[in-house]
Parts: structure tokens; sequence; C-alpha cells
DNA sequence: CACTTGACCTGTCCGC
DNA sequence: TGCGGACAGGTCAAGT
């Protein structure tokens, strides 16, 4: 679920709440979501101090003073929710308010760390997500992280750039491109689909049937949709929320994701939803012509 | 090697 | 109302 503005939010979110506080203690009830032996983590997690929340691709990075990092991948259903234990009297069971807050711990609850006067949620209903505890040092020694590609936000990487990455394979669809982390982090299904559709580029064609043109556009309109759901606080369909449980308001703006049967937004056509590279997608069959030859 | 498919899980929705 | 099957925003391993 979470792709890179969804984690953005929740970043900046945590970074405002959680910064200076001391980890008490830290429960786990799925062993799969949070893999560390005890002792690693009685000795380098309980005790910490909270110094930093950083995020990579699709990755939250949580540095402690104890030189280790909460390295956290919320995949399909995670969710990584902060709650106050004064939040936690004024929205407790019972109260009105629908808040998610106000129902934490629930029986997606995962991990729970106790900072004290305040604990912060790890929920993940369909157990996919996972934190691990790791060394500052070897953050971006482990597997994961070395293979990862540029961030599309950062000021250095530039559209050209992308075209070469994308370029790297010409006989992919250009969808499986955008949604492989090594070619560029941090963009899911969703952000795919919509930059695609803004690019008026069907997501079946080939990398190598389109012209370094067209890909700087997919580019440039790839990181405009970045920027405006971050700045929506990402997207919600089902189970995304933000580090205070409050849902992103993206998907209002989105022109064809989970817009299959309506009209589109550009030329009144309705909407298709189809399978290209494994996963779910949504096009407007007029606007994203599909390349001759290709089904 | 490059690319595609299945597995990891739970919950929900849709058709019979 | 109940039940089976398809499907869900991500990634890795295994298959072609």
């Amino acid at each position: 679920m979470p792709e890179l503005p969804e984690v953005e939010t929740v970043r900046r979110g945590l970074a405002g709440l959680i910064i200076d506080k001391k980890i008490r203690s830290v429960t786990n009830d799925w062993v799969k979501s949070f893999p560390n032996a005890k002792n690693d983590v009685d000795a380098f997690l309980i005790g910490a101090k909270i110094t930093g929340v950083r995020r990579r691709a699709k990755v939250l990075l949580i540095d402690l003073d104890s030189e280790y990092t909460l390295v956290i991948h919320l995949k399909m259903t995670g969710q990584l929710v902060f709650r106050s234990n004064n939040d936690g009297e004024r929205f407790g069971a019972g109260h009105p308010s629908d808040s998610l807050v106000g129902r934490l711990p629930d029986k997606s609850t995962r991990v729970t760390i106790d900072l004290g006067d305040s604990k912060l949620f790890f929920n993940d209903q369909r157990k996919f997500g996972w934190m691990r505890l790791v060394t500052s040092i070897e953050v971006p020694n482990i597997d994961f992280m070395k293979k990862l590609g540029p961030e599309p936000l950062s000021d250095d990487f530039t559209s050209q750039m992308f075209a070469e990455r994308l370029k790297r394979r010409p006989n992919a669809v250009v969808k499986a491109a955008l949604l492989d982390q090594t070619v560029i982090a941090g963009v899911g299904n969703i952000y795919a689909d919509e930059s695609l559709f803004a690019a008026k580029i069907h997501p079946s064609t080939r990398v190598r049937d389109l012209s370094d043109k067209k890909l700087i556009v997919l580019f440039n309109e790839l990181k405009k949709i970045l920027l405006l759901s971050i700045e929506k606080g990402g997207s919600t369909d089902k189970n995304y929320v933000d580090a205070e449980g409050k849902r992103g308001s993206y998907l209002t703006f989105a022109q064809v994701f989970r817009k299959n049967g309506q009209p589109c937004p550009r030329c009144g056509t309705i909407i298709e939803k189809s399978k290209v590279a494994g996963r779910g997608t949504h096009v407007c069959p007029v606007c994203q012509k599909p390349v001759k030859g290709l089904q």
C-alpha cells in the first residue's frame, strides 16, 4: 500500500512526535513482523533515545542513539501510528470518535513500542510488513537498500537520468520498469498508473518504443504527482493512515486509479481496468493508445 | 540474463 | 445468509 508519498507523510508526522523520546519496552505479537533476537532488542533498542526519522524509497528509518536504526517496511497494509497516553483517555474504547488511534491496539497490532508518555503501534493486517533492528552503519549495506534506484524527488536526479535508467530495461513494459525499485525508488501501483495517464502512455508499451521526449514527460508528470500527493497526505484506499491515524486525501485527485467505469477526466471515454505487469491497471483507452502490435 | 509468475497473509466483496 | 473464489497499494524466490 504505502508508496513514496505515504511513507514520506508518515515520516514527517513521526519526526514531530517521537524524536528525543526514549524506548521503554517493546512487545511483539507476530515474530515475522520483528524477527530480531530478544538479546539484541534488549541491548540496543530498549533504553535507546530516538534521534531522527528518515525515509529511503518506501522504507522508514528510525535512528537511535545506540548507533542502531529501526528499518521499517509497511508493504501493503502496514501502519505506524503514534498515540500519547492522554489521547488514549480522550478516545478510549466506546468513545463516539471513530478514530483509529482510539481503538489501538487492535487485532492487527503486531508490535507495540512503549515510549513512556506514549506508544507507537505497528499495525499490519496482512503481515507482509516488517521491522528490523540494524546497526546504523550497516543500513545502506542491507541487500534491499543497496539495490534501490535513485529518489525521484532528489534535486540532483534529472529527467535525462530517469530516461537513461528506464532504458536499461528496453524489453520491459513501461509499467513494470516504473515499479522496479532498482530502476527508480518509491513508485508503486497508484503513482505508476497516474503518471502514465498524465503522460498519455499506455502501461504495456515497451520501454524501447518510447522516445526520450516521452520518457522526460513521464518523469515530469511523476514528480508533479508525487509532490501533490505528499501535499495531500498520501492516498488512502483502505488501510493507509499517517502517524496520527489520519487518512490521506490524494485519491480524490486521482484521474484513473480506481476510476474504472467512470469517464476519463480528459476525454470522457470510460476508464478500463486490466492487468499489466501482474498488477491491476487503470487506463483511458483513448488517451493512452496501445502501441501497435502489442496486446 | 531478462522477464513473468507465485508465494507470503488477512479481509472484503461479488456472484451463486 | 452462506460459501467459494478473486482480489488488494509490495517484494522476493522460483520458474520460463
